[in-house]
DNA sequence: GCGCAATGTATCCAGTGGATACATCAGCCC
DNA sequence: GGGCTGATGTATCCACTGGATACATTGCGC
């Protein structure tokens, strides 16, 4: 927005994770390039890395915009069956953006600052929906990686083709199901 | 073993897929590629294009070995708490593996037979050491399935760096807590 | 024993992440 | 105001990848 003399771009970084957002989301199975990111800003893609030390940084800056709009997704759920499905449906939904939050950030996640914060802050959105109040500490965070875990791991069987299951939405009730947030018959819609 | 005439190998299916575990096992975090594993194996690399239609092909039948060998790690465990360690233990050992076998199958799984069976021989097993002997179909589809999604998510979770675990064997103490197998004091080692 | 299909090789291609060297420009100090 | 400097972009190169096409070799069935 500031300026842009046609050379500098103004705002490259932020638009870089912009883009990278949009093509992830435009094909989720796609590995994104940095020359295709590149050129749809119109710049040569080695201007990218002015901005990021290698693809992996440009990933973890896209992982912790994702954790922010996970937790934005989430914060508005009343209880731990709206979580949950929350959680699914946002997983579900945006299938690539979710697998580079989740995938291979060990080293980079504790690098990252932003990234750490932005998962943090997830968490702590768990920890206020699913854990019992007045529970002690670890009783509590056990109870949130117990549903963190089911869901992860649920998404995770189904998206690899383990699971046999049907609709998205077929699942998410299964999901609630196996998590023992619904009564084996009912349906959480 | 047969006639390898110094131009013919004898059973280059086989040996890539040997290699091939042996390449992900030396290390983990790097991409298979199809040009490595031809110089290991003393072949040109487009030689292996005559057993897999591509480098997809190639990862299906290592995946389907790599669960033939984790139903066999798992069909010593006489009990829930023996079987869900030795899973978590199995992935921790063979990372690169356990993301070959769980990583972006979901249209390869169904089209490679041999990978289905050996998927649906580890679901066998896991039926019969965890799911209530004499519990109706779904349900004790669903206790597997429960157990197995923790198992996995727990594992995906602490791969990624999410969770601020210890060590390995710490790990799966808090899984077997977390999955309600032992009581949250205890270790089960 | 001969021919064909299976198996390997040689060579090419477009695409990738990354490195190095250079061009352009914004803003600060004099 | 007018340079200088560091930040930002560009141009070009490299090694490497998966895959395609054309051809060489050879085992096996007739």
């Amino acid at each position: 927005m500031t300026g842009r003399s046609a050379y500098h771009h103004g705002d490259l970084a932020a638009a870089t994770v912009e883009e990278a957002l949009r093509l992830i989301a435009a094909d989720p199975a796609a590995k994104l390039s940095m020359r295709a990111l590149a050129d749809k800003l119109g710049v040569a893609h080695r201007a990218l890395y002015n901005h990021f030390a290698d693809r992996e940084a440009l990933l973890s800056a896209v992982a912790a915009r994702g954790f922010e709009r996970l937790a934005g997704a989430l914060a508005a759920a009343p209880d731990a069956v709206c979580f949950l499905a929350a959680y699914v449906r946002f997983a579900l939904a945006k299938p690539g953006l979710y697998d580079v939050m989740t995938q291979r950030h060990h080293a980079r996640i504790n690098a990252d600052p932003a990234l750490r914060l932005a998962v943090d802050r997830v968490i702590a959105v768990a920890l206020a929906v699913l854990a019992t109040p007045d529970a002690d500490e670890d009783t509590r965070r056990r109870e949130v990686m117990r549903m963190w875990m089911l869901a992860h791991g649920a998404i995770g069987l189904q998206r690899a083709g383990m699971l046999r299951l049907r609709s998205d939405e077929d699942f998410v009730d299964e999901v609630l199901r196996i998590a023992g947030l619904v009564p084996p018959q009912e349906s959480a819609r």
